[in-house]
DNA sequence: TTTTGTTAGTGTTATTTTAACACTTACTTA
DNA sequence: TAAGTAAGTGTTAAAATAACACTAACAAAA
């Protein structure tokens, strides 16, 4: 494989929603070059690499996201363009991006992606886990390496827009049996706020593609909840009429 | 100049709202590399260039416009990054690019930028006009150079997004005093469709950033309309609270 | 000076949506 | 059988939406 050129990088940004802790993390990838980074997390940064040749700014994050990861066929959204020429913060990160890429690097625009995808279901390869991979909590990403905090600011907004505009496929994060209290505790988490049980309710009664299916919980040590499931024909048909709000 | 490799531009999509034609239109430039082509718009495409080696995106975009168009102080909005290995479609297209830029050219990555501005404001350099700078319409605008037509598609729908999640400054395209119609007008060029006149300014009645002059139109063949002007401050204030509408 | 043409401006109503709020039900485990 | 836990449910007041048609004020033409 070669380059397109040395200055031209994907990343991306995966979102995993955890639905035991009931928490939103993102998979950060671990180097080890900066030894003693006991308080910070300079250490660490969004699986991303160099753009090959001959395939499209898409298929690179595809490509990259799975030889990284192992991850495949998820549906990577590109978001935005960083190509500030102080986004290599520190010279160590220069030497370990000239080495770990075997080219000569002086500043590197990168587009950024980002997806979403649940935990449990879709896990990264295991022994690069065990390795470089790790999911963190994303309130804990404080001085990440790069400008990569700035890209998980930015890929926040865009997740929560395209969350309301329904461009994107959340409900790639719940089971697919799932209860309403799953169903509310992932636009909470997505959206950063709280919302009404009743008139949360209320409104999923409303979208005809979240539809019930009959059965229980069970084994829960409290009222079982009813298990709903999400049609993706009846999804898509709503997005049609989505122009009413304006101003 | 140098450039900071030969795979990378910006691109600028211009759009101009005409208020005496009330029509929306965008900025292109004039190339002559089909000199037969009655029927398409191979020839027109959007003003863009290479990103040179000490600017960050934003800033080559600035410059670029600039440089092309004469246009300066333009809020400029990244909103995607094109990079199909195929997206230079001619072999015509192709040698025009090396020529033009005097660099061997494989294959462009394109950071694509939008603006709105005010076509009788902001005019774009006229000796420039005369030579290569058109404005055309935007319904007008079938088979654009390279893939600027599909830049165009996706730079529409990044600016329906934005005007109604209030990220773009739209206020830029009206003049100091306007009347509720050309307001009404800009919005309906904007997100492509029609509103009731009577509900449209019980809504307006409600942004305090839309401010009533107590000045009347003067000269005009009907019944003369109220002036209004744009509050930025309150404007900055109102963006605060937008996140009521989910699912 | 009157008429004509043109756009400005205005209010009501029925319907829908929103937001706030608290108790009972059904299950497991102790 | 009691205690603990999350599920599930309805009302109401306030606000937003959508549909709808006539009069007022000006310039230009007759």
């Amino acid at each position: 494989m070669s380059v397109l050129n040395p200055s031209l990088s994907v990343d991306c940004v995966i979102f995993g929603l955890d639905t035991q802790e009931q928490a939103l993390k993102i998979l950060v990838y671990e180097r080890d070059i900066f030894p003693d980074d006991n308080s910070g997390n300079k250490n660490l940064k969004f699986p991303g690499s160099l753009v090959a040749d001959d395939e499209s700014l898409d298929e690179s994050a595809d490509r990259v996201l799975k030889e990284l990861t192992g991850l495949k066929n998820i549906c990577l959204k590109q978001f935005r363009a960083f190509g500030d020429p102080a986004r290599i913060k520190y010279d160590e990160e220069r030497e370990w991006s000239e080495r770990h890429y075997g080219v000569k690097i002086d500043r590197v625009v990168t587009i950024a992606y980002y997806a979403l995808i649940r935990i449990d279901e879709h896990n990264p390869d295991q022994k690069l886990i065990k390795d470089k991979l790790r999911w963190i909590n994303i309130d804990d990403t404080d001085n990440l390496a790069f400008d990569h905090s700035y890209i998980l600011a930015k890929s926040r907004e865009a997740l929560q827009q395209d969350f309301i505009f329904q461009n994107v496929m959340a409900f790639e994060l719940l089971p697919k049996k799932f209860t309403l209290q799953q169903l509310q505790s992932m636009y909470e988490l997505i959206l950063g706020s709280k919302f009404d049980k009743r008139n949360f309710r209320k409104k999923i009664g409303k979208a005809e593609y979240i539809v019930p299916l009959g059965e229980k919980q069970n084994g829960v040590a409290h009222k079982p909840a009813m298990l709903f499931r999400f049609d993706h024909k009846k999804f898509e048909r709503s997005k049609e009429g989505i122009r009413n709000f304006f101003i």
